[in-house]
RNA sequence: GCGGGCGUGGCGAAAUGGCAUACGCGGCAGGUUUAGGUCCUGUUGGUGGAGACACCGUGCGGGUUCAAAUCCCGCCGCCCGCACCA
């Protein structure tokens, strides 16, 4: 294969030699004059004028974490398709900001670091630099002021005073908003609320409260707080992961660890309280469809009723339920294997006939089963072993019964009390109701180990003929659960009769009595858990957080920040035993964990936090830092603020970053995480939209052929060899893959190639051409030929390729001549197509204009000015940097940034006559060119010309004439008798 | 299993009810050139035909309509997300 294309043998012809020079050229210019720096409406970054709030737009990208191995040709497409719109935009009046930075804290920055034996910051900072280089080389047009990293102290100063903010606010359940701590104590000093009493268990008036138990009431109510909980512990990476760090099979998102269930204390964030307005603002944003469902997924709200039984021992269990319906039908209760509640519910021996099923004895052997304890003991070691994702594997259900029993309240039956693995510990209240004839996990369990099925809703005829040997009141001749809603029956007990009730009315009749009989409530749960906020790594934000003697945490004072990240020479994580607490790495940071501070009540000695903020920490509000980037007083200036995340009110828009493209690998991470964010900053009053993303768009992935050995490891894609016999590496016979262009596939193809042999400019375009933005494509080097042609063809028309001079130029265009008009046509469809961001679309137009040119200049031996002017216009958000070029050699002194794209002639668009196709009983004869107001009668005449309909129509009667002004002429006929 | 999306030439793709395949790549033929490349011109869905043309053709089957790639119903295939969530 040739990629290479050959060596220009005009002197000055577009090629990749004169398009470097050109770019390089212009971004020097660019650079020296402040082009792309776009003003603030006040403060340090103000304009000289005022700026029209109507004519912002707020355009960004996901930024990147600073990568070790640099770009490849994936990575921009989103930048660049942001990089031309917003020029684009900034074209058609807007003022438009257009920013860029790291995200530099977090895993694959340290991982990268330790892989290379180097200190993350250093190499930290050597990636940047690459990538602004690389990317720098693309021409894109960032405010080169606002570049931001998530690693400088001047920017996690406000991260950590972010965290202060959630650390210092609660939220309040009648509003579900955030407000300050100080509101909350305020309310506990007057005694318009009661301490929760969690922490507070003799339910003592706040007054009589010492003051350690104060503190930890008011920080039970935080909305960042501590908790000891089971967590994704992964000793791979040496620490705990968020849930949505970890993936269906129960891996690390970053270097593909296992992960395992531990129970550790750690910082969390209280996502869950603002559950449902994460769900509900939803409807108001414009991202695609399938995105919100990812987030509605991910929240997973659900409506039901908790339900209260009553056991041999203890209080009660409480249990969640969406079916209170059924309440009749549960037969037995399940309890998650880690219940707080098993150890006090397992009874020292097992009931008389106590079925061997119910034992364990299948899975752990007699010896085992022969006690409650030693079954029910080996069955939760078991689980300990495998994550939760891993317990979901599709497998027969197991259980242990703990030898108690608890009462159904409505039935008076006694219910066995079991643990199982199919019961989430994490979801509801970690214990359920079974209802075995209702509930598929429940039916499958109980025919597995024997446990009794009662059925409490009839199964409709058509369900029961549809499962062959069903009858209807024996629930295990049906083969699963009946799930759906129906009639109630075998539903009546003392106090409460559902029988004949629909499956509606019978649930809300249910929580009704519940809640009279003080025996459960209606309640909604989510899947969304809170968010596990602390990991024990170190190149992450430390806490601005110390403990005193108390072990209880004390937020450090605004003046105290930032905290700063000490600098370290062995940062990595330690390896520690099963049950032993992992060490922070910045706990060996000489003299960081203790410390002497003045927290205004002189010196004392304090701890300080040790864990640091994970990965997604910057990202949450990095957006809002671009606005203001040096601003050290605040973390953005109210105004600024205002000024650009304000909603315009258009189409019903509620303001946020006008435009976000980016993967759609981040749509329960990184969008979840900054839209809390955002509501609470919200809520407390510091920026003025309740969402920060106003419309999302997921750029497509670039797409490449992969190899995978005998071994099945990605090879390098760059090093196969395609033979007669398939592809080989070094030799050895390759499978053909074909996926995402990444490290992990090894096929990642770098920009600097296509810049040597095209040029930026045709690397943007072509990467734009490839197919609509928004979905896949793969990478097809051979195609790239076609807009460099383009290119080449666009620069001859105007520029002589010998002499370098500029050709002659032709006299001004008549309003009829069909150059004129199809500049105009090409101008309006464009403009449409750059609206909408189809940009390949838009290409193809340019394309085809510059086509008719280059017949126009070949045989006037001239250019016309208006069309070359357009194209050029139309070319500059695509290829900035030949079109900047040529409109400097067409003459002009002022910047193609700054002029206004071009508008088309309404008088242009309009034809007098028009032509449109003429069909026969709808195939396709020919076409005839009518005036553009013509009817019926005057089409049908025209159409009588063509020979073709003449001879068709000849011995037919004419059935049927559809007309449609401007589009097509259809003509029905049927054989005359 | 549930939810969402997609299926059009040799390839990337246009057309979102009105001439299917715009534009690009690749192919074929010709011109320029010592030659190759570049560049330029023509041509390029399939079948038949010398040709004008004719018939067929948007995963498969049905439907609505004067008219369907497009709307509706049912299959098939691929991709993505979720997945014991009580």
């Amino acid at each position: 294969m040739n990629s290479e294309p050959s060596t220009d043998d005009a002197k000055f012809r577009y090629g990749a030699a004169l398009a470097e020079q050109i770019e390089l050229k212009w971004q020097q210019i660019w650079s020296d004059q402040g082009t792309h720096q776009t003003p603030n409406p006040t403060g340090k970054l103000a304009a000289d004028d005022t700026l029209d709030p109507a004519r912002k737009l707020f355009v960004m990208d996901m930024f990147p974490y600073p990568s070790g191995s640099g770009l490849h040709v994936g990575h921009p497409l989103g930048y660049i398709a942001s990089d031309v719109y917003s020029r684009y935009m900034r074209m058609k009046g807007k003022v438009v900001l257009h920013p860029f930075g790291f995200d530099a804290f977090g895993l694959p920055a340290e991982q990268y670091a330790i892989e290379t034996g180097q200190h993350p910051a250093i190499t930290t900072e050597q990636n940047i630099a690459n990538m602004r280089r690389q990317l720098g080389r693309l021409g894109l047009n960032h405010d080169p002021r606002r570049a931001i990293s998530t690693a400088d102290p001047k920017f996690y100063r406000w991260t950590q005073w972010i965290f202060l903010q959630l650390f210092n606010s609660w939220c309040d359940p009648a509003t579900g908003q955030a407000r300050p701590v100080s509101d909350l104590i305020a309310e506990f000093e007057q005694g318009s609320r009661e301490p929760k009493s969690e922490t507070n268990p003799e339910n003592r008036p706040w007054s009589e409260l010492d003051d350690v138990t104060k503190r930890r009431v008011i920080d039970s109510y935080r909305l960042a707080f501590q908790s000891e909980a089971p967590v994704n512990w992964c000793p791979g990476l040496g620490t705990v992961l968020a849930n949505e760090e970890v993936t269906t099979d129960g891996r690390s998102q970053v270097g593909n660890y296992p992960v395992y269930r531990r129970r550790m204390k750690q910082w969390m964030l209280r996502i869950t309280a603002f559950a449902d307005r994460l769900l509900s603002d939803l409807d108001s944003l414009d991202w695609t469809e399938s995105l919100k469902t990812m987030q509605r997924n991910w929240i997973g709200r659900s409506v039901g009723a908790d339900i209260r039984f009553q056991a041999d021992a203890g209080s009660g269990i409480q249990v969640f339920t969406t079916r209170p319906d059924t309440l009749f039908g549960a037969t037995f209760l399940v309890l998650a294997p880690e219940h707080p509640l098993v150890k006090e519910l397992t009874a020292d021996e097992w009931p008389q006939e106590t079925p061997d099923e119910w034992k364990g004895t299948a899975q752990f052997g007699a010896e085992t089963a022969a006690s409650p304890r030693s079954a029910v003991t080996a069955y939760v070691e078991q689980t300990a072993r495998v994550s939760d994702r891993q317990r979901q594997a599709e497998t027969s259900k197991t259980a242990v019964f703990l030898g108690s029993y608890a009462v159904n309240p409505v039935s008076g039956e006694k219910m066995p009390i079991l643990i199982s693995d199919y019961v989430l510990v994490g979801y509801g209240t970690g214990a359920i109701m079974a209802v075995p004839a209702h509930d598929q996990r429940d039916y499958e369990l109980a025919t597995e180990i024997n446990l009794p099925l009662v059925p409490v809703v009839r199964p409709d005829e058509q369900w029961l003929s549809e499962h062959e040997g069903a009858v209807a009141d024996r629930p295990a001749t049906w083969g699963e659960a009946f799930h759906a809603d129906g009639t109630l029956v075998n539903s009546h007990g003392t106090g409460i009769s559902l029988d004949g009730l629909g499956t509606d009315e019978a649930k809300d009749r249910v929580a009704s009595w519940l809640e009279e009989s003080g025996l459960g409530a209606r309640r909604i749960t989510y899947k969304l858990r809170d968010w596990l906020f602390s990991r024990q790594r170190y190149w992450g934000e430390p806490f601005p957080i110390v403990y005193d003697e108390t072990g209880l945490p004390i937020a450090l004072p605004e003046s105290q920040l930032p905290v700063e990240l000490p600098p370290m020479t062995d940062f990595r994580p330690q390896a520690v035993g099963e049950d032993e607490d992992p060490k922070a790495p910045l706990s060996r940071a000489p003299g960081f964990e203790h410390v002497e501070l003045d927290l205004g009540d002189g010196l004392r000695e304090y701890r300080r936090e040790t864990n640091t903020m994970p990965q997604w920490a910057g990202s949450c509000w990095y957006y809002l830092r671009y606005l203001d980037p040096d601003n050290d007083q605040c973390f953005v200036d109210p105004d600024v603020e205002k000024f650009w995340m304000a909603g315009t009110g258009e189409d019903g828009r509620i303001g946020g970053v006008d435009l976000y493209i980016g993967g759609v690998e981040h749509a329960v991470l990184h969008l979840l995480y900054s839209r809390f964010w955002h509501k609470v900053l919200f809520d407390l009053g510091h920026v003025s939209t309740p969402e920060p993303f106003q419309r999302l768009y997921n750029q497509g992935y670039i797409l490449a052929d992969a190899f995978t050995n005998s071994n099945g490891r990605y090879v390098p894609a760059l090093e196969v060899e395609e033979t007669p016999d398939g592809p080989t590496y070094q030799g050895e016979p390759v499978k053909r893959h074909y996926g995402k262009m990444g490290k992990s596939l090894k096929n990642s193809i770098s920009p600097d190639e296509i810049y040597q042999s095209y040029g930026a400019d045709t690397l943007r375009m072509y990467e734009m051409v490839m197919g609509p933005l928004d979905v896949d494509r793969p990478w097809q080097p051979d195609d790239i030929v076609g807009v460099y042609r383009f290119l080449q063809r666009l620069w001859r028309n105007v520029v002589n390729e010998d002499t370098g001079a500029l050709r002659a130029e032709a006299p001004t265009l008549a309003a009829d001549d069909a150059l004129y008009k199809l500049t105009h046509r090409t101008i309006s469809e464009v403009t449409g197509y750059f609206d909408d961001m189809r940009f390949n679309v838009a290409i193809a137009r340019m394309i085809e204009l510059n086509n008719a040119l280059t017949q126009f200049v070949q045989r006037e031996n001239a250019f016309p000015r208006e069309a070359v002017e357009a194209l050029v216009l139309m070319t500059f958000p695509l290829a900035s940097h030949v079109s900047s070029e040529l409109w400097e050699r067409l003459g002009h002194q002022d910047r193609i940034d700054d002029v206004a794209f071009p508008a088309a002639d309404p008088d242009a668009l309009q034809e007098d006559s028009i032509t449109i196709p003429v069909t026969l009983n709808n195939k396709p004869r020919g076409t005839i060119t009518i005036a553009k107001d013509a009817d019926q009668e005057g089409a049908m005449a025209a159409a009588q010309q063509l020979e073709n309909v003449a001879g068709l129509m000849e011995g037919q009667d004419v059935v049927r004439v559809v007309f449609v002004p401007g589009k097509i002429l259809n003509i029905v006929t049927k054989p005359q008798k």
